[in-house]
DNA sequence: CTGGACCTTCCCCTGCAGGGGAAGGTCAAC
DNA sequence: GTTGACCTTCCCCTGCAGGGGAAGGTCCAG
């Protein structure tokens, strides 16, 4: 399979799968004469792979780690909850954040301001 | 004031600050004689108001509107409103996101996998 | 008059995940 | 045999907010 084909096959960009390549995430299994990429049919399955680690915020180089793992032979899973895991954590703590910067933005809007009363030497009561 | 006492005095860098002087935020009064950014008093609450701006998420663009209202002689505190509402509402959609993002990852981790069944072929039941 | 602290511009680098486009090679159909 | 779709590598660009460091000029104390 070329890579337009698995492009197409996978709902992603030929640019995109020539950057897999480059990163190690995802080799064709041979190449053509004229040195095209050639993939096999578990190339689709891995790069559905990696698109699904994308939509649950997985950065590159954790969907790396496990591809790299099962690429040893063994299965990833273990290491899968752990990274898993580490999202929840780490998304725990963007939430927090966001939620209390919300709260800061939230109070000084509240600071019921009168617009007319503003100086512009004190660029602005509101922050 | 030189770009050290200014940058000493609002607790950044100079490098932070000569980069605030070319995106059009905090210009020098004047120069000295052999090119020195020489700020008068004004710019430490104008790299100040900077500062406040980018803890409540503003991006620098946002953070020059405001200045730039400002400098026209208006008090910018209606659009400030308008701003920290748009921020608002960004933010809510940011939590929204991650929340679900958190769901997403949390039913993936209660699916009860059995490692011992896990098939390096299907990459990992888990995504 | 010299040393060290400070300043200047200039250019590249960071992280992250690719996108844009040029210059050139290849393949299949007509 | 040529047209058009596809492929290759290569290099730079994006957004965001600066950071690193080089090469050179300046200011002030001792």
């Amino acid at each position: 399979m070329r890579i337009g084909e698995l492009a197409a096959a996978t709902g992603t960009t030929t640019k995109t799968l020539r950057f897999y390549d480059a990163a190690g995430l995802v080799h064709p299994s041979t190449r053509s004469g004229a040195g095209y990429r050639d993939y096999d049919t578990h190339a689709i399955d891995r790069v559905r792979f990696i698109l699904r680690g994308r939509t649950v915020g997985l950065t590159l180089a954790q969907i790396r780690e496990i591809l790299d793992l099962r690429d040893t032979g063994a299965a990833p899973c273990d290491h899968v909850q752990r990274t898993l895991d580490q999202q929840l954590t780490a998304l725990e703590q963007q939430i927090a954040e966001l939620t209390a910067l919300r709260e800061t933005i939230n109070s000084l809007r509240r600071r019921n301001v009168e617009s007319s009363t503003c100086q512009p030497e004190t660029i602005c009561r509101y922050l």
